[in-house]
DNA sequence: AACTCGGGGCA
DNA sequence: TGCCCAGAGTT
């Protein structure tokens, strides 16, 4: 396991390798934040960009979505994937804002997490983005980064991860941290070809230091 | 713990 | 044209 001070000296190595801020999903209140962060599941922040002008143009509170035919919304939100569950928990979500949060989005994780289509990440990039609070959301880049460096264990569930996170890196930078390690894990760190021979990280990676080994022993 | 949902993007 | 991407719900 990495220390503090290892963790974020990788955080510090990673901020130089990647200037600017990740792409972010284009939304102006706290409902269109949501709608679009559980659209964003399983797909590219950009591609969920393509679709959101158009729908927050034609929906703009928890009723519209409520009022709307299932088969309708599908087809506003088709070329995302996984159109149909995402239809049918942006229309039950809604429906719960009404009844149970006066339709506004609530602000804590708990709250979020019981409407239906939103996760851990997805209730922490609410809280985090909408209302300030300060939450490192994990989705597979983050998750698997921290388990190649070390930063957390290889067993280590979501939740896990999180919390480590939280411990190992100071509370000012958790949504930096988010943003960084998403890149970092996305363009270098992949899930298939990492690029650890280029890697800044090698030096104090666990996982890409074994991986150079097999390596060298599979070429000879 | 494994399975399902589903397009777009890119080699 | 087939592989790769990327969470939440269900069983």
């Amino acid at each position: 396991m990495l220390t503090k001070t290892a963790v974020n000296e990788a955080l510090h190595i990673i901020e130089g390798m990647y200037p600017e801020a990740e792409c972010e999903l284009i939304h102006s209140n706290p409902f269109e934040l949501l709608i679009a962060v559980v659209l964003s599941a399983q797909c590219t922040d950009s591609l969920v960009n393509k679709v959101t002008p158009n729908l927050f143009t034609k929906y703009h509170a928890p009723r519209d979505f409520v009022a709307v035919e299932q088969e309708e919304l599908e087809q506003d939100i088709r070329s995302i994937g996984l159109y149909r569950n995402k239809a049918k928990n942006i229309k039950k979500l809604s429906m719960s804002l009404i009844e149970q949060f006066d339709g506004e989005v609530p602000q804590t994780r708990e709250e979020l997490m019981s409407l239906a289509g939103v996760g851990r990440k997805t209730a922490n990039v609410v809280a985090s983005v909408a209302f300030g609070t300060p939450a490192i959301a994990v989705d597979t880049h983050v998750e698997r980064v921290s388990k190649r460096l070390g930063i957390c264990r290889w067993k280590d569930n979501v939740r896990e991860v999180e919390e480590t996170l939280m411990k190992k890196v100071p509370k000012e930078k958790w949504a930096d941290t988010h943003h960084r390690l998403i890149f970092f894990g996305r363009y270098h760190c992949k899930a298939k070809d990492p690029q650890c021979s280029i890697c800044p990280l090698l030096d104090m990676c666990r996982e890409g230091k074994k991986r150079m080994r097999q390596q060298e022993v599979k070429h000879g």
